[in-house]
DNA sequence: TATAATACGTTACGGTCCGTATTGTAATTG
DNA sequence: CAATTACAATACGGACCGTAACGTATTATA
């Protein structure tokens, strides 16, 4: 059967609008009405491609930051750590994907349909990512063997979420030390603490 | 200088129908207007003491939870946060402070207020109750010497904010393990580890 | 080419909740 | 008694929500 097809100019320019506002105001902040005067488009075709304001916000966070990044394997657990997290965190300083992750996190609490997307599909996700690099790290002897690569990632998923909700813009490059520092370091062997130069020389 | 003084069962009222309020429904969902309904009081009154929703429930969850737990020094690090953790978890299940603390995490991103209340209050007063515990069991040769306290308290932190926000209820005795399992364990000495034996005997 | 089906913008609607203001009354101090 | 503050009740303007109604556009199919 038939009918008018959507508009992808429309899907377009939603997500646009989206974007812009939540670059400008908070995730609470934005509106639905707000999007769709910016958007020039009526609610209606809105409320017709997502039922609510967080399913448009999952979907732009998905097309802004892939769950896939760019394989990194150099030889090294922390320093394909490094590029993952900088992989990510750039996004993150560059599209409103941080605001929108917040957003998201403070919608798990009173939305069930976020919180098994997160649950189910997010983190797991990203998390079968840093578990595989770990575990090539502790294949390379670089990690002790009795480290657990799952526990890490969890540890540094929930480190990253932590400072996510202190403040969307704290993460940088001193996040990645932070999380590192407290997730992977202690883990690491004599061996895999040899290329870690670059923070290693710290006096603290 | 006179006038009327404020009512303290209105203060009592009004902070009981807000816990049973959020025992019933969400954080999000309890409205202002209906805590003045449950407490027979009109919005007015509670406006006069609490300037929005946040301040009031901050108010309550410090009520319901007082930052301070009764020591423990049972002569094991393991013990002795077991000990924090059932003591607040307890809390958790027989009040609504867990949803609360949520809500309050989840208000975080959007107001200031807040997140500078938990960053510069509320974590901290929290975080060195874990610290001094854990130095205690350092000292004591339980932990590693070179395990960074600081460092674990941030991560037990991380892990119990990523549990609530996953789900309130689910911070009982399994967490507690779950916990120590990824923030704690990892830098117990061979000393430290033949005390756990609670916990020891699991196949995994 | 007609018809049915769907998309769209506009406008309007009932509803919830916010935070404030108003009004009349109650309680307290000096 | 006067001044001051607390309180309940009620009303208000405003922001959004999610939906519905209307008229118009766009498409596939018969």
């Amino acid at each position: 059967m038939a009918g008018r097809p959507r508009s992808e100019k429309h899907d377009q320019a939603i997500l646009e609008a989206a974007a812009e506002l939540i670059g400008e105001l908070s995730y609470k902040a934005v509106s639905i009405e707000a999007i769709a005067a910016r958007a020039n488009v009526g609610k209606q075709t809105i409320y017709r491609r997502w039922s609510d304001k967080v399913s448009l916000y999952l979907a732009l966070y998905k097309k802004l930051v892939p769950a896939q990044v760019t394989p990194a394997d150099q030889g090294d657990v922390c320093e394909d750590l490094r590029h993952i997290f900088h992989q990510r965190f750039t996004l993150y300083s560059e599209t409103p994907a941080a605001k929108i992750l917040v957003g998201l996190i403070s919608e798990m609490p009173e939305n069930g349909k976020v919180r098994e997307t997160m649950q189910n599909a997010f983190v797991p996700e990203r998390k079968k990512i840093l578990i595989d690099v770990i575990e090539r790290g502790q294949a390379r002897g670089q990690l002790m063997a009795n480290a657990n690569p799952d526990h890490i990632a969890d540890t540094i998923t929930a480190l990253i979420w932590m400072r996510l909700l202190n403040a969307p813009e704290s993460l940088d490059g001193a996040a990645v030390d932070y999380v590192l520092d407290r997730a992977v370091r202690p883990f690491l062997t004599s061996e895999g603490a040899a290329s870690v130069l670059t923070t290693e020389p710290r006096l603290d």
